[in-house]
This record gives structure tokens, C-alpha cells and sequence, in this order.
DNA sequence: CTGAAAGCGCTAACAG
DNA sequence: CTGTTAGCGCTTTCAG
């Protein structure tokens, strides 16, 4: 296990460790034959620099945390991937945690981050918008954190989102233009920025569109599978079924085929169906789904370069500042008109 | 960005910061009503201790690497929150990589692991078996490696599977069973261990049936999607075309799907398809794809669990073993007789 | 039971 | 241009 360090390299070179670790930095007060010496030396004996040493003495670890709700969430994961890239090409490690939806997990994730571990952090929050003091005081110690798409309205800081209110208008518009009279809104995180502006949308579609808004319409889902089927199911067998549907979550439109196949309803030409997704194969379900898909990679890549630009440039410091990046409206066969 | 540190409440309780640090770790020569007033003090003052420093000292970083070739892909995503489960429990941390099937890439991943950045790996490597003597020097300082799904066939150490051969088999033969007479192998990790005990198995399921193995019926796919569709097409529409399908890897199988939809191949009438798949929503499409789903979560549980164990006990120190843990076949509608 | 001191590997200030 | 030295925050002998 032993590996080899700075004072190796310079008792091999006879110099002093001091001259190899700015030779190594190419400080400009070192020859550039020493240099060379030193690099090539370097590079025989497959040096390389203890991080923790470095990060000790600098402030600084060179890794950033990614904080999300779910890994296995393609939004999520794709995110992941767009940081790991830029983090990866910028020289930055990322540690990724997952929080399941639990606001005491994420709380106690930052408690182990605060003190020095990360540089800053990227992170979706879990869904309780209300108790973020843990984050404040992460921030208040300077740490940069970069929200996206499940942002803390009373943060001061970047918050990357996408156009959820002004989208979710347009397909509950689009499913009125289709002849629906009767869509209905598939709502799971209730008390969730997300879900208010997607449910703000709709109702300014509604409103736009002079249909008065029908409150047994909005469906009040939860994180539970068996409980959202139920209410579904009771919804589309009640007295005055919708004729189409918002879902503002993949998994409340994959639930509503579920209970479309159970009960028989022909999906589009009973209910038409547009939900946020980015499930890969919206195109290959039955039937294809309409689908407005979140710019996973775009926020990805923009948290990331933000936070790195940020590091490294006091021009880029991060300001309390929201960017939001347009999602994708995809028409597919489940709003198709029969 | 002032931490708090040991000296800060060593100075605060008038204490030496040996003590402090004792106290914290529990030693057994301090005494319990220093021990409580220290952790008290600590819990006031909301300390945390610099994991650089204690990295630094301890060699131990407490933290692991987990490399995998894409986090986007489902099965890997799953094995992430696995693996990141099993770590907060145990207060290990995970630095997440993607090497996006680049093998260049997967080697200066580890060059950079290699100065104690983290203590193990737990990894499912790049699509090139050949060229794993950047592991095989990393594993050689020390630091355990252990594989899954994506193995490395020649390396001495932890490899966790599923039983892909004997499911192959098995899946093929169901095929067979099902009515199909020329049942194709729709290949894409050609030169590689999961990719070639999956055509073993079906081999061994055709010779089982004295079925004798058509060459044309044994796609070679890449990693070009573009080219896969190609490929599948002409198969498919070629003279002696294939009546059953077992795709080693999902996206072989979606593409299967697309290409019939093109060519209105009705599937399960004309093609019946059988894919490995983690996908969620396989039931959804269209038809329901019969599914090998590998698993995922308990493979990422089990090699977490192995990692930690090994670095906490002696007596779970890691050895040569291949561990198998089996698939789940899933009947759906396409492999229903007609 | 508690404290003083050395040292993990690196960087940066300061001398030479 | 190169070397000496102190110190990042922690742990761990070793003395008291």
C-alpha cells in the first residue's frame, strides 16, 4: 500500500521537495530544466499527488456533491452523468448521494459535508420544501450550492430550472385543442415549487381557455404506488371521468396506463394523456406518450460549469440568479384525435 | 469558510486536543465525564471533523469509487443507489464515475484514484476486456477491487455475476418450446465475458434441442445505433429471417421493436423477443416485452457490503471468488403463442 | 486519566 | 532559481 510521495521524487532528483512541488505546478520560478527532471522523474516512478494532503493544506478537495432524490430516476441519472462529464474534463470528483425522498437523510448528508469535504454542491431537493436551514447554514459558510429542477424558492443562490409553468399551460392547451373538456391533473408533490408551477400552469390553461376549474379534476397523489392507482381508478370510474390528462410525473402516467389497461379505457380516444418524462422508450409504450421531457443534461452541464467557473474565476461568482432552460414537447400517440 | 476544528474545542473546554480527540473516538482511557463534556461541547459547536486531515493521517479515506460505463443505463443507476445505500449506513462515502464505454477513459479514471483518493473500487468495466493492467496495478498497491456484471475474467479478486449462461440457455430453450424454429442472437459485447456466456447459453440451448446453429442467425452488433438498425433490418428482412429473438442487452431489443414497427413485423406473431432488460416499464410496452432482469440492487448491496466488510475485519478479507446471483425471467406478451 | 509533541504529504512564505 | 521551514487538522505514541 505504500505509495509514493513528493519527498521520494526529490531524494531521487537530490532537490528539495519544495522544488519538485512547483516544478510540478510549473511555478515560473523554476528552471525549465528542473522542470523537465522533475516531470519526467514524475512520470517514471507513476507519481501521483496525495489528495488529501493537498486538500488539507489548500481549503480546497477538488470534489463537489451531488445531492438527488433518486439515482435510478432517468432525469436524475442523466443529470449525474452531464456533472461527472464536465467534472471529469475539469479535473473535479463528484460524490454522489442519494436521498430517497427523505428530508432527515438530507440533512444529515450536509452535516457530513461541512467540513471540507466538498467544495460546494449541486443538488435536487427532496420534497419538503420547508425545512432547509441545514442548507442555508452549508451556504452560510460559503459553500456555493446550485439547485436544480427541485429548487428552494427562499434560497438566495442559482436555481436551474426549466419552464414548467408556461409548458405545462401549453399541453394542458394543447389536450383543450384536441377536444378534451374534462383534463385532469395527476398532482404528487402538492406542496413542491415543481408541482405548483406545473399546477399553476394548468390552470392558467384552463383559465385561458374559460373552463372553469373542476377541483375533483386535480388528483392529490403521494410517493405511495398503491394509493395513487386507487385514486386513479376512482377518478376514471367515477360519475364524470376526464377525458384527458396532465401528468406533471412519469410515474403517475405510467400508473394511469396502468389503470387504463385494467379498466379497459382506450388511451387516446377515451383519455388523451401528456406527461413529464424522460423515460427513453416513451415512443415504444402503449400507445406512444406525449411526453414533455426536462432538459436533464443541459441543467446538468450548466450546474456544473457554473459551480467549476465559479471556482476558479472571481468573475463568475455565483449570484442569486434563476436560468431556466426550455423543456421538449413531444407529440406522440396518446393525444392523437380519433 | 472558517471550520471549526479540534483546537477550537480543545481551547473551549480547556483541554488538550489529544483529549478531544480521544474522547471523540471513544478511547478507553479517557474518562466518561470528559468524554460527555467533549461531546457535548462538539455537538454545540457543531463540529465535524476535516476528513482530509484524518485521511491524511490514517491513510484511510473512507471512501470508495464506484465506476461504471454509463449511469444513465437503468441497471447500473440501480446498483449506484445500492451501493450509496449501503455506504451512508456504514459511513463511506461514493465518488461515481462514468467512463462512457471509452477504455482510455476508464485507465486515467484509476490513474487518478491511485494516491489514496479512495480506498477500494468497486467497478463493471469497459467493453475491452483486453487491457487491464491499469487495474491489475492498482489492485496490486492494495486497494481491493471488486467487479460486477462487466467482469474481468483474468483478474484475481471479487467478481460478482449473474448466471447469465444457465438463463440464456434457458430463455432460448423457452423460445424454442414457444414454437420458434430459428430463434437469432442479437450480439453487441461480441469479445466480452457477460456477452459470451450469453451466446453460450444459447448455443447450449440449441445443441441441447439438436438444433443446429445458423451463423446467420447471430447478429454482430456495435455500439452504433444506427448500424444495429441496419443490421436487425436486413435479418429481418432477408430471405430465411428469424422467428425468435433473445437480445443479450436491452437497447438490441428496442431497436428489434422499432425496426418491426417499420416493417410491420408483428411481434409475438411473426418474431417473439426475449431481452435482458432492467427497464421499468417493460410491461408498457408495446407488446410487453418478456424480460431477463439482472439484479441489479442486490449485486451493488452485496459488493458494497463485501467492500466494507473487507475493510473493517480481517476475517472478510477479499479472495478469488466469483459470486452468482441469479436472474429473474419475466413472461409478457411478447412471447405469447398466437 | 491527560498533555505534549511528532508526523501524515503537501504548499507557500521566506531565506539564501 | 533552489532550499528550509512552518503548518493545514488530525491521530498517536510517549511522558507525566
Amino acid at each position: 500500500m505504500k505509495q509514493i510521495n513528493i519527498s521520494d521524487l526529490a531524494k531521487a532528483l537530490n532537490v528539495a521537495k519544495s522544488t519538485v512541488s512547483k516544478a510540478l505546478r510549473d511555478s515560473h520560478n523554476i528552471s525549465t530544466k528542473t522542470k523537465d527532471r522533475v516531470k519526467a522523474m514524475a512520470m517514471e516512478m507513476d507519481y501521483q499527488p496525495n489528495p488529501h494532503a493537498s486538500s488539507l493544506k489548500n481549503h480546497k478537495s477538488n470534489t463537489i456533491a451531488l445531492i438527488v432524490p433518486d439515482t435510478t430516476n432517468h432525469f436524475f441519472s442523466t443529470a449525474i452523468k452531464a456533472v461527472q462529464l464536465v467534472g471529469y474534463e475539469r479535473g473535479y470528483h463528484v460524490l454522489a448521494y442519494s436521498t430517497l425522498d427523505d428530508a432527515e437523510k438530507e440533512k444529515s448528508i450536509f452535516s457530513l459535508l461541512k467540513n471540507g469535504r466538498v467544495d460546494g454542491v449541486i443538488m435536487s431537493t427532496v420534497n419538503d420544501a420547508g425545512h432547509i436551514d441545514h442548507i442555508k447554514e452549508f451556504a452560510g459558510k460559503g459553500y456555493p450550492v446550485i439547485f436544480f429542477d427541485r429548487v428552494c424558492e427562499d434560497f438566495d443562490g442559482v436555481k436551474i430550472i426549466t419552464n414548467d409553468l408556461e409548458i405545462a399551460s401549453d399541453a394542458t392547451e394543447f389536450l383543450i385543442n384536441k377536444g378534451c373538456k374534462r383534463v385532469a391533473f395527476l398532482s404528487v408533490l402538492k406542496d413542491f415549487s415543481i408541482g405548483n408551477n406545473r399546477l399553476k400552469g394548468y390552470m392558467n390553461a384552463l383559465e385561458k381557455n374559460k373552463i372553469p376549474l373542476d377541483e375533483s379534476l386535480i388528483l392529490n397523489g403521494s410517493m405511495d404506488y398503491e394509493n395513487n392507482h386507487k385514486l386513479i381508478r376512482e377518478m376514471l370510474t367515477g360519475t364524470n371521468p376526464p377525458d384527458g390528462v396532465l401528468a406533471p410525473v412519469e410515474k403517475m402516467a405510467i400508473t394511469c396506463y396502468f389503470v387504463c389497461k385494467e379498466l379497459k379505457i382506450n388511451i387516446p380516444k377515451q383519455l388523451k394523456v401528456v406527461s413529464y418524462s424522460n423515460l427513453e422508450y416513451a415512443s415504444l409504450l402503449s400507445p406512444g406518450l406525449t411526453t414533455i421531457t426536462q432538459p436533464a443534461f443541459e441543467m446538468g452541464t450548466i450546474a456544473a460549469t457554473m459551480m467549476f467557473n465559479s471556482f476558479e474565476k472571481k468573475k463568475y461568482r455565483l449570484k442569486n440568479e434563476t436560468i431556466v432552460i426550455p423543456s421538449v414537447f413531444t407529440e406522440r400517440d396518446s393525444t392523437v384525435e380519433i
